[in-house]
DNA sequence: TGATTGACCAACT
DNA sequence: CAGTTGGCCAATC
């Protein structure tokens, strides 16, 4: 067990990025990558997720999809409505699987939040 | 300790 | 147009 506060893992950076993230918007799992300047590991943002539980803040992973819009992580979430509702609950509409209008909604962090 | 996998992305065949 | 491969880094077997 580390320094708590002093993680400096690849986790840590990825859950601050996400927790960011405004209502009613969301991201992909590269943009999240580039912004660390990880480039290409965006599957590391994908595990970053999957242990995202195991961190003591909430992580709005319903947010965060893959560059397409599609909820690649539905399957995660105990179902596949619960993602799904989780995003229209946020004013986000969801046909099927995929993110209505992302373009539109998406929220890129290299760009909201300039570092 | 080495090999495999993983909620991805992009390019190549 | 669909399937395969390479790449990145960390966790699990």
């Amino acid at each position: 067990m580390k320094a708590p506060g002093d993680n400096d893992s690849f986790f840590q950076r990825v859950y601050e990025v996400v927790v960011q993230i405004p209502p009613g918007r969301a991201t992909s799992y590269g943009a999240i990558a580039r912004y660390l300047g990880t480039g290409r590991s965006a599957r590391m943002v994908g595990w970053a997720m999957n242990a995202s539980h195991t961190s003591l803040l909430w992580i709005p992973a319903h947010r965060v999809v893959n560059r397409n819009g599609t909820l690649t992580g539905k399957h995660h979430f105990g179902g596949s409505e619960i993602m799904k509702q989780l995003l229209e609950s946020e004013g986000i509409k969801v046909n099927g699987d995929q993110i209505v209008n992302f373009e539109k909604i998406f929220w890129d962090p290299a760009k909201e939040l300039s570092y």
